[in-house]
This record gives C-alpha cells, structure tokens and sequence, in this order.
DNA sequence: CGCCGATTTGACTCAGATCAAGGTTTGTGG
DNA sequence: CCACAAACCTTGATCTGAGTCAAATCGGCG
C-alpha cells in the first residue's frame, strides 16, 4: 500500500563534503579531494519511516550504511527466538559492519523514527580504498571502535547492576549528544522503554522504576521521551567514574 | 629471576604456508605465492607462560596476534575495577583488533597456559594490503567475525540463563574444536571455573552447580577440566538450536 | 469520546548471588 | 618423600535484586 505522506527528499540532498556530521563519521579526517571521491560513491540518503527495516539477519550484505538522521536500532536474534538489542545508531555513527563475516548481515537493523541513512556499496568501497590513501586505516578505525564499543557493553551486562546499567547508558547518550554540538543534558529518547530494557538487559518495569527513582534522587528529570540530566556527576559516581563528593 | 624449565622453541619455527592452522587463520584461502609474502611479515611466535600479559588496555597497539599454541583470554576493565572476560582465543584465532580504534588497545590479553602466538605488526599489514590482492577483504572478513561473535556473547548475557549460557559455551568450544579437527565431544577446558563464570557473568558457585546438574543428567561428564560431551542433542536443545527429541 | 499501546506502580516470587565450609589438587621447600 | 600452603573446586544454607504478574494510568489519535 502506497503511504499517504512523502518525505522530503530535499533537505537529504548533501554531499559529505558540506554534511556536518563529517567529521563523525566515515570522512572523519579527510582532505577535500579525497572528500569528492567519497562523494561520488556514496548513494543519496535512503529514506526510513519508523519500523523498516533497513536490512534483516542472513540478507546479503552489499553495503554498509552512515545514519544521516534519526536512529537506527540493530539486533540479533536467537534460535529460540528472542531478540537483544545490539546498538542504537545515531546520526554520523555507521551500521553493517557485522556483515563483513561472510557477506551477509547477522543482524536487523530498524529505524526507531523516521530516519534517513546514507549508503556506501561494498564494491566501490574497495575501489575508494586504493583511490584515497588512509581510507584502509579509516576502515579498521571504525570496526575497531565498534569491537571497543561491544566490549564495553558485554562489561555492563556482564557486570553492572540495573542502576550502574541505566544511568552507563544516559551517559553514554549524552556523551554522544555532546560530540554532536547539541545539549548534553537534555535530550530526547527516540526509543521506547521497552528497547532500553531489551538493550540493557532487564525487565520494562525495571527501566520504569529506575527512572522513577534517579528522578525522586534529583539526579534526572523525565517528561515522557524527554530527558533532562540534572546532576552529572551522581551519574558519574554510580558507574564509578567519579569519586562521590564529600 | 630466571625460569629453570625453557619453553622449546624448535616446534614454533613454522611458517604460515606449513602451518596446520592456515585455513582457520589469517591466511586463510592465500595462494602459495601471497602465503610468501605473509610469511616475511609475520614474526616468529612468542612465546608466553601461563598469566603473561600479552598486552594491556592502554598500550599502543602495534600489531594483531594469532594464537599458535595455547589459550589466551581478552578481558576488559570497568571504571570501578571490575574485569569482564570477553574472549577466549584458541589456536588459529586472532586478538588485537580491539587496539584499532585509537592506536591503542582497550583490553588486557593474558595467557591461559604456556601459549604461543604469531606477531603481525600492523606498519607491515599496511604494505602487505597492498601487495596480497583480496587482503583487505579479508581483513574486513575477520573484523566481521568478531563484531558478529561480540553480538552473540551480547545476546547469551542479555537474554539467556544461566544454564543456557553454559550450555551455549559448550557447544561453542565443541564447535572450534571441530573446527580444528580435534574431538568435538571430548576436551580440556584451559580456563579456571572462575573465568568460566566471569565470561558468562555468573559466579563460579553456580557454574560448578551446572556442570554437576549436567553430568547428573548424563549431558556431559566432567573430571576437573576434563569435559567429555554425552548427549550433544540435548545441549543443543537447552538452548534451543534443536527440538526436544520425540 | 473511546480505544490501544506505552508506561507506571504494587505485590509477590525466584534464579542465581552471596556467605560459609570443606575437599582436592598442585606446587614448594626441607 | 612428606608437610604445608595456595589455588581451585564443590556443596549447602540463606538472601536479594530484579523478574513476573496484575492492574491502573496516561497520551495519542481516529
């Protein structure tokens, strides 16, 4: 069935060149030349509503992606069905490394709103690699920083409590907000709470509760989606990366 | 102080065209002409004891390893002290690539046993990229397999427990040791309970707890680090890869 | 307004952690 | 070769963080 909106396309129209996630994501640290090389390869945005799927678990794997706006979840999935969150992908941050391993994805990969991604074809990434010196380096800087990235997740579901779990993942969003020039401190969560527990590895009700006690704590305010961090530093303290104040 | 005993190196001289772990390895499906040119990069092994360091989160990462010999385990360290296994490198396996994302590496990599690993120093993997057609392809290859082992590990804590995780290791290691044309439903186990448990974020009281409720049911037998497999189907069962039998 | 999905809140339960011994194996020095 | 210590592993008893179940409330939206 045909959608009754249409996205606008035009304001999705930018070369990486004059994309000010640039310096996020993959052009990271390129000169202008080799940003036009870039240029001519990478697909204009894909357009996502909410719930696509921008690829599924054992489709071939011809791309990989850079978020341009909105969120993009992936997951993978059991053999008895159930399913954990493995990252959530803001804009400037990259999604199909894991397809890398045998030509297929080994996840799904959904928008969490409506988002749009850019898309660089696995076939001219290898010719790009030879055309711009350092693009290889570039490359294992990236899925470098995705293995670090899953490490630290397995250290907070392998070791952190429900707390400890909640208030690493605050951080972690508003440490990303940051690198992004927008607040710090006050953001919006464009999943639900239900994909945070998934993600973090708990029940729903235990997010809610969490939330409910950090905001009785003063530590946040939470107005449905809206997140404001109040108290920076007893985030900090709780996951241990701040000595508690006096 | 100096060691009486001497690791025996004559067993470690082996280059990669004659090594028995090629195709597991890195240079898996290389001609003999691009296996001479790996062998001129790759040093000769090193030689670790049991708890050597390897590396250390923190140190600059100038080369990816292969296990030769032995078992090396990846761990890496909270804010507050607390470690998190999260791997366990068998013979033909590489480690370090967590070290790409910002030249250094972000994780602890320890021996389990009198191991040996093979040293790629990464200014030569540079040359090498360009002079073996298909390396870097390769590379991306194993960089995917890790990034989709990591997700796997993320979903066996996040979702599973504690006697699908263990049942899950299992088959894990039977699987590689298959893999290695070594028994798959008989081995040793190089890692102490405790690291067993932290790999799978439990406490070690409850993984003796398991192996003893498994060997009761006949699943498997378990003499200190001895495992023998009796009932594969029924691993597989636990954790859902097969339907319960009739 | 009324329905539906998302979220919150409360009461209860339980898988697995923690605490506490005790047993076994390995290594060391005399 | 034995005594002793240090790891390592197992087993039992108890406790608890967080899950489950149930129900109320909220927020959009047609």
């Amino acid at each position: 069935m045909s959608s009754i909106k249409r996205i606008d396309v035009e304001h999705l129209k930018v070369s990486c060149k004059e994309c000010n996630l640039r310096e996020l994501c993959f052009p990271h640290g390129m000169s202008d030349d080799e940003l036009s090389n870039m240029d001519a390869v990478v697909e204009q945005p894909k357009a996502l509503h909410k719930n696509d799927f921008l690829y599924r678990d054992g489709d071939k794997s011809q791309a990989i992606f850079a978020v341009r706006s909105g969120c993009v979840k992936t997951m993978t999935e059991s053999a008895n069905g159930d399913e954990q969150i493995v990252g959530f992908h803001l804009p400037g941050e990259l999604l199909g490394l894991d397809g890398f391993a045998d030509d297929s994805y080994t996840c799904n990969a959904v928008a969490l709103e409506t988002s749009s991604v850019c898309e660089l074809p696995l076939d001219q990434l290898e010719t790009l690699c030879h055309q711009v010196p350092g693009l290889q380096k570039q490359m294992r800087r990236i899925m470098g920083k995705e293995v670090s990235n899953d490490h630290k997740l397995l250290l907070l579901l392998g070791k952190m409590t429900a707390e400890e779990r909640l208030a690493s993942f605050l951080l972690s969003l508003s440490g990303r907000m940051e690198e992004r020039h927008w607040k710090e401190n006050e953001f919006n969560l464009s999943m639900p709470r239900q994909d945070i527990a998934n993600y973090l590895g708990m029940a729903v009700e235990t997010v809610s509760r969490l939330f409910a006690t950090f905001q009785s704590e003063k530590i946040i305010d939470v107005d449905r989606r809206h997140i404001t961090i109040l108290d920076m530093h007893r985030l900090k303290v709780i996951v241990g990366e701040c000595e508690p104040s006096k």
